[in-house]
DNA sequence: ATCAGCAGTTTGTCTAAGACAAACGGGCAT
DNA sequence: ATGCCCGTTTGTCTTAGACAAACTGCTGAT
């Protein structure tokens, strides 16, 4: 139902433009409306022609949102200026809090290879680290920081979605990798991994399913973005002992509340909830383990093998 | 900016219920507005409030729009009734019109072990169907066929959705572990493969992967939902001969083919650019090759390698 | 000086009804 | 059976107004 027309370089209906940035149609209206930008090209009929320029206005808006700019500001920033002060942004957000050990510049020779584009550099680079220390040192040293580290470098716009995706897709891969290499202790108690609906981002599932795997815990992955009355029926007919989400920061909190509630609600009592991932640490829900930090992890596990231990006993 | 009240089973509002069904805001308010259902009720400020019940129903009827049904009839039928046309419905759309060889009802035992919720037994077999076959007939007699008897059992409600994000994710990892013990000829030529955004499908994705990697072709993975313009600098970047992108049936037509036309334009003549997956045959786009069947992909890789071998030759 | 509470502003999403182009279906003619 | 045409269906776009949640910044108390 949309004109396949000249499809000249960049003339964008608002769907369009809407999925190429990220800015919701209503919000592409209301601030043409409020602020006056963007303000494109109407057809015949009424309906908006967005131009190149005014997309890539908008893509450096959205990252302005996402690094804590107000919308208003934003929009009515000049492009350029507003550019240059994402790039000098140093208003590095994360203090390395806790900044776990990682092995002598390892995760920067990481990024190197995946700035450099060289795939196969940066794969060699990952076996070689996980090989030498082994499932759990290797996400809690390697994978997580390098993950976060290349979050960062892209919200300072030093890095491109390619990267990002580049990177992601490597990392999936060796996560898996290892852990299908780990034998499973028919004793351990069964966990099923997965992420909310609307939440695409499955690294931080791949790498809790690696770091568990590690520690006579039985994960069981389904993939991201599962209706949680689907995730319910898993966990009965897995007859999993614990339920862990994934909840990323570009996650919905308001969403997320609700789906976990919903999830508490639905599932038995005696199967533990875990809500873990950078999102998850803004999220309250009772009835809910926070799972953010790898620590809270191993209590949580911890936690669910004594109660194992103490039902099989009785 | 939406109240987190009481949540007792099923308050929706109208965004939830878009997320949770699959129908657009827009969808709901005209179906409302033109059919009668559903006619949610309203808090004090006039918003709407979506049951259980209609969220069911409405579930139920997006189903039956993508098995064909036409909105209006789908809306207006009633629940008990589609439900039943929809189990029922022998109207096997797609006649086994190629169908590959599988070895022995490798297929149903699959299955099988899905419905079961037996994933070490679906790995087992996966992974010795897999050493058995070598990556291109595990491809094309086994995962591909798989993928699409699941996603037919899924139409016809005879399997769940968590049965088919396990299965998924089951796959996928087989995949990949294939694909990770297959050397890399350095001679080959490299492709770049993702998926345009909107497109969260990957399975496609992995497949073709292992299926090249099989024949002296070196597949460079970029993950999902990528970015046009990300996808040709990636493209520039890894200095690719092609690009394959994967178009599952759910995508967006008309999103698509605009997608792929400014794909063509912005990417250099000599780099080829593939069109494959299911959603592919309905894709019209100049400059295009479609590669939607395996003999397709095999025309493609053959052109490719005369054109690479000619060019190193000159 | 620091923090809690309050008021004002900003912001995103919802509502309504109307409009229209593309896709679809069925009938007619070849 | 095949091709063409026309009326109907359907999804998305339009405007303008409203409001609740989140965020800011001020004020007063500790």
């Amino acid at each position: 139902m949309e004109t396949l027309r000249d499809a000249s370089s960049g003339n964008y209906s608002i769907r369009v433009v809407a999925r190429l940035t990220g800015v919701s149609a209503d919000k592409l209206r209301i601030w043409e409306r409020r602020y006056g930008f963007p303000s494109p090209n109407r057809r015949d009929n009424g309906s908006r022609v967005y131009s190149d320029a005014e997309v890539d206005r908008l893509r450096l808006i959205a990252r302005a949102l996402e690094v804590g700019y107000r919308a208003g500001d934003a929009v009515r920033a000049d492009p350029t200026a507003l550019r240059k002060s994402l790039e000098s942004s140093v208003r590095a957000l994360p203090p390395p809090e806790e900044a776990p050990v990682s092995p002598e510049g390892a995760v920067d020779r990481l990024l190197d290879y995946v700035l450099d584009d060289d795939p196969n550099a940066a794969t060699t680079e990952l076996r070689k680290l996980a090989n030498e220390l082994g499932p759990q040192r290797f996400v809690v040293e390697v994978a997580s920081p390098a993950v976060e580290r290349v979050g960062a470098e892209w919200r300072h716009g030093r890095l491109a979605v390619r990267h990002e995706h580049l990177f992601s897709t490597i990392l999936a891969t060796e996560l898996r990798l290892q852990h299908a290499v780990i034998d499973e202790d028919a004793e351990a108690p069964v966990v099923l991994f997965t992420t909310l609906p609307g939440e695409n981002h499955s690294l931080g599932l791949e790498m809790t399913a690696l770091y568990m795997a590690g520690s006579a815990i039985a994960p069981r992955l389904l993939g991201v973005d599962t209706p949680t009355d689907q995730i319910v029926e898993a966990a009965l007919a897995l007859e999993v002992s614990a339920v862990g989400i994934s909840i990323s920061t570009a996650a919905d909190i308001s969403s997320v509340e609700q789906d976990l509630l919903h999830l508490r609600r639905s599932l038995p009592a005696n199967i533990a909830l875990w809500a873990g991932g950078a999102g998850a640490a803004r999220v309250v829900a009772r009835g809910v383990t926070r799972t953010v930090s790898w620590l809270e992890l191993d209590r949580a596990m911890t936690t669910l093998k004594e109660l194992d231990d103490s039902a099989v006993a009785s």
